[in-house]
DNA sequence: CAGTGGTCTAGACCACGCG
DNA sequence: GCGTGGTCTAGACCACTGG
């Protein structure tokens, strides 16, 4: 027995799981009937289902009529080179609700405006003396009413005193992308990271993420021929994101992928 | 107490770790420690400190001079857009070497081959029927001799009957892009999609990863002009890595991020 | 009310690895 | 050797929620 105990109750629960003997949205047997099926106390057999909740792969229900059940993974596919390329000036937010009804589900947002002094990482990133000002454009999106991912965006203290819009705590209804296009910043360059980590408690709350569920972090910075003059990060749970681009010839990948067609 | 017990303590550990009092590399209190200044049992502490392993925060080492220490976070930059472009027919391995190398690490590589069926989806990804043929080439990534990467890449098996060095169990000098251009399989199109969820097991293995290490997924499907030939899975130890790509006038971008210099 | 998971205790023995 | 975390047991009480 290399394998300790707990490591061979989650294996055999996760084989169920991985060859479709348990689906999604089924549940598990009850702590207690594990408990008795393996002859192990409560915190061995707790124990095992702890790796399939950090896994992602099960979500645990508290109280009567709840119990252990397979976890759902409805993906909404964000295509990032949609959004505000330079050559197609689509509104970020517009774009953003298009895709998703496009997909087939509800868009809502919630919009928060903050006024901060720039970290010495984000001040880099936007190339100002860190402590300078900055404003903070928070939007929370929710598909069909749930969190489903969030977006900070920063942009220097001076271009929003020179573009006041930018200071009203509401959404943009063209897109901030064309609202600095049409005032003389448009943006000719992005620089983009991809990371992938686990949650904050902050993110967990803002997203209502399940334990277990790891965010994919999208961070673009945007720049002027002149200056960077934006920093957005995107924060996708990722139990329910993914994030597509394309290059090169998109004309081959349309008629390989029909739902790529940009429209 | 709204809060449990082991949250709370939990809380008090993070904070000190976000707030710089615990430095990466530094050591927690040792359980014994933690019972008695929280005046909690053992079972309650590990529960505290299980919430900060899978977000990733500390990593737990037994044996005596072990204990838990805070997770240090190496980061490798990958860019996705350098290796293998149409107009930049750079060998796809000797890129992530070279820029294993430019950013001061030591790198190697594990190779092997399979023949493989494909799945439904991969079938789907490759446009071919169900259950068809496909080569499998398969490399790890050691930085520094930790594994940090993982490349799974699906050629459908025709195509490896009309370029035999696909067949080969070796890597290929010149990069696959290179030898596929030559031979008259010129890939004009990609595309990417990025994912970010908990390593399977294998990965877990494969990669050598902590718990509460997530993985980024980079899927890149590559497209000749008349069908795709190929899918590669690019799996990312969460903890290691980040994607970079750049769209648009990458020479603004070099003007204040010197490091993105094409070389 | 009854059954689910959530939290917590107080113990026990083990494997590992530095000193 | 001996202190670290790794595993496991046998209990207890609680909060929640469907029937």
């Amino acid at each position: 027995m290399a394998q300790p105990r707990y490591r061979q109750i989650a294996s055999e629960l996760r084989d169920q799981i991985t060859s479709g003997a348990l689906r999604e949205g089924d549940r598990l047997p009850t702590e207690p009937q594990l408990q008795e099926r393996y002859r192990a106390s409560r915190n061995t057999v707790r124990d095992a289902t702890a790796l399939l909740v950090n896994e992602g792969l099960v979500q645990r229900v508290p109280g009567r009529g709840g119990g252990m059940i397979v976890r759902r993974r409805v993906t909404l596919t964000f295509h990032a080179h949609r959004a505000e390329m330079p050559a197609r000036p689509t509104a970020e937010t517009d774009a953003w609700r298009s895709e998703v009804v496009a997909q087939g589900y509800e868009a809502s947002q919630d919009f928060s405006l903050t006024i901060k002094s720039l970290s010495s990482d984000l001040a880099e990133r936007l190339h100002v003396e860190p402590d300078s000002g900055a404003v903070l454009r928070r939007c929370v999106r929710y598909v069909n009413g749930q969190p489903s991912s969030l977006q900070d965006t920063y942009y220097p203290i001076d271009l929003a005193e020179e573009i006041r819009e930018l200071l009203s705590p509401k959404d943009i209804p063209q897109g901030t992308t064309k609202l600095l296009a049409d005032r003389g910043h448009e943006q000719v360059a992005y620089y983009d990271e991809y990371i992938s980590r686990m949650p904050t408690p902050e993110e967990t709350n803002l997203l209502g993420l399940q334990p277990g569920t790891a965010i994919l972090l999208h961070i673009r910075t945007g720049y002027t021929e002149h200056r960077p003059i934006r920093v957005s990060f995107n924060i996708f749970a990722g139990d329910r994101n993914q994030i597509v681009t394309t290059h090169g010839d998109t004309r081959i990948i349309a008629k390989f992928r029909p739902a790529e067609a940009p429209e």
